[in-house]
DNA sequence: GCGATGTTCAAACGACTGTTTTAATCGATT
DNA sequence: AATCGATTAAAACAGTCGTTTGAACATCGC
């Protein structure tokens, strides 16, 4: 029997990510060619020839190519959460820190060391034109780390403002972050090239957003300070 | 001699919008295609059928899919262009208020009234995985938009702040309104949907997000007045 | 040993793709 | 009316796609 049509599609025992087994082997392609070029333009052929193994093998073990792409969008989002595990902070550490620190990971995750890794390429697809795949997705990988975000917020705007408002300052936070994976390209032909090297890398970028977020909630410096604010300092 | 052989590609007289010209009827649906399922994925077929011509009229008009693709990305801009004019102020307005609106008029033409025009959904496209069509989108429809962003901010801020560091506040302005043009749906996945309707549509959210970079910069009043802050508040 | 079962392979299928060909049609000029 | 270029139309081309086939191979229990 064919093991896509098995009542256990991923076998119980086994870590499933030996490099021998054919079955990951073409989910790891897969999802590269999927990030590469997109669920129409990648082709079975082509994905196969990179795992080593024959056409006929996508249908042996997934059925078709569309839920060969779904199993790799899976694999590849499992994978990424093995790779950066949620930051642990110990109980007390300052909330400004945690959110510098969140932020600092998210810049991390999403533009990485040179060329970000395939597995977020090929959720970012998800993200900007969802399919199936996406409600998984959003509720294992993205929700809980939106929900991170709002509880830092929250602890450190002391319950001053309603979850309504702290999603909404988390996502002009996401959204900064966003638009340099998203739109980075347009980004590079926007800002000079060496302003691009010194300041929109994630450790500087990082530094910019938390400065902004908190300035922005009356809880840092603000980026330019305005004559009349002066009387404040001075009594401060 | 086929019109793409010749040497004015673009008629030189006419103003080439005429719906019976086969051309444009072509373009025109070129351009929806290829926004809602990508390059790759639209196809010459039914591009022809939308536009109710012969598959041959695209190669006799335009030589190749790709020499379309392009033509037709120009072609959606231009339009664009004549149909959200760039907005003028009066000499003497105040640059908070063109900050709101430039903001605005960007999160209008991003999100726009229901579903966001086809020619939206392919620039997007270009940003976000660009081809040859991209530097001249940049060049003559996002550039000028973000050096007016940025003078906003330089009058804003009354030159206490470098290009660099005016640029960097430009893209997290930019950014808080991409994030939910090309991640709507997963935005609508992450806060409730009635949260969606009152707080994330253009006018709010364009509130939120001027609102948001005034206090950043030390402009306005800060989202979350913290107790320490209070004392200010008194004083003044 | 020997079937039985799970897996791999080369080859082919039918459908669809972008593109080209060839002939028919139209419109204006002489 | 006849001619000639510009345009349209139907059909076919060569290639690639996802998918299937049927036989070969491997691996195990007995």
């Amino acid at each position: 029997m064919a093991p896509h049509l098995r009542s256990s599609p991923t076998p119980v025992v086994g870590p499933a990510d030996d490099a021998r087994d054919p079955r990951v082997r073409i989910l790891s392609a897969a999802g590269q060619e999927f990030a590469e070029h997109g669920y129409e333009a990648a082709t079975i052929r082509d994905i196969c020839a990179a795992a080593g193994v024959n056409v006929a093998a996508v249908n042996y073990y997934f059925g078709d190519k569309r839920r060969l792409y779904i199993e790799s969008v899976k694999h590849a989002h499992e994978e990424r959460l093995r790779q950066v595990p949620q930051p642990e902070w110990a109980t007390g550490t300052p909330a400004q820190e945690k959110l510098h620190q969140f932020i600092d990971t998210m810049l991390e995750r999403m533009l990485g060391a040179g060329q970000p890794p395939w597995q977020v390429r090929l959720m970012m697809r998800e993200v900007l034109q969802p399919t199936e795949a996406c409600r998984e997705l959003v509720e294992d990988y993205i929700r809980p780390h939106f929900a991170m975000l709002v509880a830092i917020l929250d602890e450190l705007t002391a319950g001053m403002l309603s979850q309504a408002e702290l999603r909404r300052v988390g996502m002009s936070i996401v959204g900064q972050c966003f638009v340099y994976r998203a739109a980075g390209d347009v980004v590079s032909m926007l800002v000079p090239r060496d302003e691009i090297e010194s300041l929109h890398t994630p450790k500087p970028l990082a530094q910019h957003i938390t400065r902004y977020a908190l300035a922005a909630l009356g809880l840092g410096t603000p980026l330019a300070l305005p004559l009349v604010r002066v009387t404040k300092d001075v009594i401060a």
